[in-house]
DNA sequence: TATTAAATGAAACAATGTTGCAAATATAGG
DNA sequence: CCTATATTTGCAACATTGTTTCATTTAATA
């Protein structure tokens, strides 16, 4: 879907930099990080312009983030960049290669539901498995 | 379980500023963020030994560290100060209260396993649940 | 096209995390 | 107990990440 379509239909602002920033997601189809988008934004990207955005397409449902780590938050379009018109859920399962950095939306596994102590309830549920991908893991041989 | 015992234990130094830190998690019986050990810490707290000392302990498996989003981090004992002497399973569940910020480990609740693609490996699972906890869920009344 | 509210980008700040290095300290051996 | 040695500490300086204020620019509406 075209970035200006995907702004329109989430009633956000349509801006150089916003769409700039969903066609560098859309370029790829693995989430991003902040250093990855920049490099596909080039003159577009303004660091200050861009952590205010992030928080705009998240906050309407646009993008999702990820946080693999304390020094490290990937970012990826809903619905993952697919032309499915459905909501993408959002507690699915993320994987992280801790060899090569990519990162990946198991989009088609829900994150599994866990029970609470009494008169807890829950909002998010973030489930980030770590460890090493097909090309990654130790005995395979690509 | 002394904090020297569990340095002995598990073969770190004993040294001022880790029984201090050992001993700040011990005061409390949920995790706690740098801040909240710096606070218990007093005048034993240096802030660049506080990296390099979490470190130490979480790699030789004395603590373990949650990420609950990119700016924020706790640290817990591994065995939650309780004195079960069997080993702390790392792939536990955590819980955040959005609005306390509070944050328990409920160590009974093992992390489920997803399937992965094919010739992918696994070494950690993180599973973080946000919410709110029984004092500051809408509609209880403590 | 003019109006208005929102978005941008610069500067400055705040918080978090890291590295190099000299001084201090913990353990092991005598 | 004392010495030797390797580790740990704490300072300074730096790097990265994220935020706030405010004047200017831009997008959407009438």
């Amino acid at each position: 879907m075209k970035a200006s379509d995907i702004l329109y239909q989430h009633d956000v602002k349509k801006t150089l930099s916003r769409l700039a920033l969903i066609q560098a997601l859309q370029s790829s189809n693995l989430p991003l990080s902040e250093n990855e988008i920049r490099d596909r934004m080039h003159e577009q990207y303004d660091r200050i312009t861009f952590y205010r955005n992030v928080q705009t397409l998240a906050d309407s449902g646009i993008i999702h983030r990820i946080v693999i780590d304390n020094t490290l938050v990937k970012y990826a379009l809903n619905c993952c960049g697919k032309e499915k018109e459905h909501q993408h859920s959002e507690n699915h399962v993320h994987f992280y290669c801790k060899n090569c950095g990519q990162t990946i939306c198991l989009d088609a596994i829900p994150a599994h539901s866990y029970p609470l102590p009494e008169g807890f309830s829950m909002t998010d549920c973030e489930v980030v498995i770590k460890g090493y991908c097909n090309l990654c893991t130790p005995g395979n041989h690509a």
